[in-house]
DNA sequence: ATGACGATTTACT
DNA sequence: GTAAATCGTCATA
């Protein structure tokens, strides 16, 4: 029996949130039924109205991110950079447009299908390569803007499996600087990407990542 | 109507 | 390390 969170675990802050996801699992059902599924090992929290990276920035509401205005536990799917799709699990409530960035996953189900999925992770086979990065996770699980506005909680097609009741502690979490969003001043330099201390999926190595 | 720009990935030097 | 790929979206006019 699959447990789903509480919608009550994605009205949280975004950066509650980002944590929580840490250790649960995306599982992304397939037309023909096939299930694809990881534990999220890394997650960015972008914090709405005032926060300089965030689509919301300033209030900015678009048919592009209208998703991010959904209650929590919605998806935001966005496409960038003419190819790439990213998917985030929407925070909070309407009107505090909030959400987390799916950033990695260690693949669990499905592996061969994301292979074919993602033939650059062909060459050397590496089941590190398949995941690891918000656009790749997305091209592995075939999330596209099909699933924009998804609601985690009730989908047949893309939902999260709780996995533990409580957020990882502290010390098993790494903290970082958000990746790739350098043109947001000083909000780029802002502690708000989280990831599994020594997990080998996530998208960016680091040496000596500061805990928290 | 036009132009600049990405919450990225990949291949290549 | 650098650069190309590639196009929907949005701000400006």
């Amino acid at each position: 029996m699959v447990r789903r969170p509480a919608r009550s675990f994605f009205r949280r802050d975004p950066v509650a949130l980002a944590r929580a996801l840490l250790g649960q699992r995306l599982v992304r059902v397939l037309d023909d039924g096939r299930r694809l599924a990881g534990t999220i090992v890394e997650t960015e929290a972008y914090l709405g109205l005032n926060d300089a990276a965030a689509h919301t920035y300033r209030g900015r509401r678009t048919t592009r991110n209208a998703s991010m205005w959904l209650d929590g536990g919605h998806t935001y799917v966005y496409f960038t950079y003419g190819m790439h799709y990213c998917c985030n699990v929407v925070a909070q409530t309407p009107g505090r447009p909030t959400a987390v960035l799916l950033r990695a996953i260690e693949p669990t189900e499905g592996l061969d299908l994301m292979f074919e999925r993602r033939p650059a992770a062909k060459h050397p086979q590496n089941p590190r390569n398949l995941c690891s990065g918000p656009a790749k996770l997305c091209a592995a699980l075939d999330i596209d803007r099909n699933l924009d506005g998804e609601d985690l909680q009730t989908s047949s097609r893309l939902f999260i499996e709780q996995l533990r009741a409580r957020t990882l502690p502290a010390a098993a979490i790494a903290v970082s600087p958000r990746i790739g969003v350098d043109y947001a001043g000083a909000w780029a330099q802002k502690p708000l990407r989280f990831f599994c201390r020594d997990n080998l999926y996530v998208s960016r190595f680091t040496p000596h990542p500061k805990s928290g």
